[in-house]
DNA sequence: GATGAATGAGAGTTCATTCAT
DNA sequence: CATGAATGAACTCTCATTCAT
């Protein structure tokens, strides 16, 4: 309701919320398999088995789509990252995070060439609060876990750790890496040396 | 050599040099400062000084243009890396690593806005054997230092190092940071942890 | 009578009255805020506070809804005319007319844009003869008064005045003037110039 | 250049002259028989025998076609006022008058459907400058007359008098009338009972 | 009867690419 | 070789209308 990129009708009844569904199904899926260029709405609403106005009854315009698409992917990366952190409640602080950057990971995994397209996809989406307040959160979620042991700018400590673990994973996915225990591991490596120098002792 | 994204003739002449640097000059610029999207052939023809024809001489496509832009780049990436690592030839491991990083950075902070863009294309841009190349060539630069020291995988070494510099770099850009001296810093942390674990005593 | 514009059902219940109104309320108000344009049907129906199904249960088509519009605001203007001519019985020939003329101009005043727009949409609307009774009806009106004093083609005469009378008003409301006494004055002027070279001695 | 109705590109060439009169022939006799509804990019093009993609070469939009229609008659309507002006120099006000507003009765009749057509289409164009401009020489050109002979509003007068003569044409248009010396004869006599009141002794 | 989800023809517009000059 | 007018497939999106519930 507040921004351009909000859906345009709430599914109340089945029907409704079944073809919001598929819509968004198809759309990440075709987003996956030929990537932003081969995500047109008229595709969409073919592979969704409705018509293209139907589509526009639920999505206002295709940015939209992409958007809700991109929303559902980091809600349950943070719904991952929340339930890590507190597994790991108590835990020490590499370890904390490196649990919260692990579920990322696994999260990731389970649409790998979705994950990739919308993260370049999201460069090309205009700028929506919504949007914003999510991947705020991602990032506040390991401020969170930062902020109780140091002052020192957590925000871009956060910051530096997620990209970082990002940039592994894509770059894996490319090469073709499907496991995620040993990129996992990997990435700790990474992860904790970089946080080693923060702390007061290491 | 002759594939789809080759350049349509040899820059012999030396106004066929320039006219075609007029092009990637123009598209490049316009790439950075409007996206993708922004990025149209006639666009770039204009911005070039010349008509779209003749933009058609030198480039076949649209997709030869990224693909050159991006391949100029990736040499300026690949030269600055082997002058880092001639001069820090007899260093150690690590910091023969960490000035390859810290050069890649300094070149892809030349032009941030173009190089995220570049990131960005490429996923779209058709396979192409000379890209390929380049990619390979700036990994192996890196390997050929790693392989010197442990035999393990530095393949994928060389990737995480690479991709955890960049995922770094790409966010670190994307949050307003211009200066690459603390940027570097920090991402020199997390390459020396990564690459600790690896060393037999580190 | 059964003609394509023509109501769906006579609104012989009370509540079906009241929806019909309630329809073509809404459509008026739509079409003189928003133009041709910005008349829908899925607007009207939500501002009618129905929905697209009823609407359609009242008017077989868009055009229809215009096309009653039309009619009611012919029907008004028809009845200020009548009225008008039976108030002033007796009167000179040109103080007849002028008060027609002055009655209509009233009746337009009440919903200038409304009346504006309905002009406009009349000219899309394909021929109905209800509509074209109406029309005749109250050209009649002005040819009942002529005739009584001359022979020469009062049907033209008549159409002349009220055409002369519409573009005068239409131009004034395009020009923001909202009082309806001064233009009517001055109409009066148009007219009774026009008139008097009809008449035996003026 | 400066508006939003501008046409894109200046007409240097020969061949591209042609095919900007060819599009707006075909935009005019399709208005002209189809009215608004009718008025497609996409037909305009076949009927100019020209593919879509040029249209909007020389066009940006759908309304800078109709803009570009309207100002062509404006301009020949304000030419042939002007013609008359002089013409007349130096006798009385009202045939000055008179004059010009015969004057523009013939160019209105020399395509009455497409005049009619455009005075509808008028109302659904955004302001334009340019377009302002005109209509504002139109009425210029009777204030110009009226003032040298009477101070008081001569704004008003000179809109009423062309918005009468407007008003009686379209409705004769619409009635089948063709000929022009008799419904002129008919408007002289509402200009000038008009303008007869206005004057000292007139 | 009322509802509103669904439909799909068709609108306006873009842009990579060609080819006559 | 350079030019730029011309092309047209394809895109996003609208809206009058239908029909299962």
């Amino acid at each position: 309701m507040t921004t351009a990129l909000a859906p345009r009708k709430a599914p109340r009844q089945d029907r409704s919320r079944k073809t919001r569904d598929a819509i968004l199904q198809a759309a990440g899926g075709l987003l996956a398999r030929e990537g932003l260029r081969g995500l047109t709405t008229n595709h969409v609403a073919r592979a969704a088995g409705i018509s293209i106005g139907s589509l526009y009854q639920y999505y206002p315009n295709k940015q939209a789509i992409i958007g809700a698409l991109l929303s559902q992917s980091r809600a349950g990366v943070l719904a991952a990252m929340e339930a890590a952190a507190e597994d790991s409640d108590g835990a020490a602080l590499d370890a904390v995070v490196c649990a919260m950057v692990r579920a990322r990971l696994q999260e990731q995994l389970r649409q790998p060439a979705l994950a990739e397209a919308l993260a370049r996809a999201e460069a090309e989406l205009p700028d929506d609060p919504g949007l914003s307040r999510q991947r705020t959160q991602v990032q506040a979620q390991v401020v969170g876990v930062l902020a109780e042991y140091y002052v020192d700018d957590p925000e871009t400590a956060a910051r530096d750790v997620l990209a970082l673990a990002e940039g592994m994973t894509s770059a894996a996915v490319r090469a073709g890496e499907t496991e995620a225990a040993p990129l996992a591991d990997r990435m700790e490596r990474a992860v904790r040396g970089y946080l080693s120098a923060l702390l007061p002792e290491g």
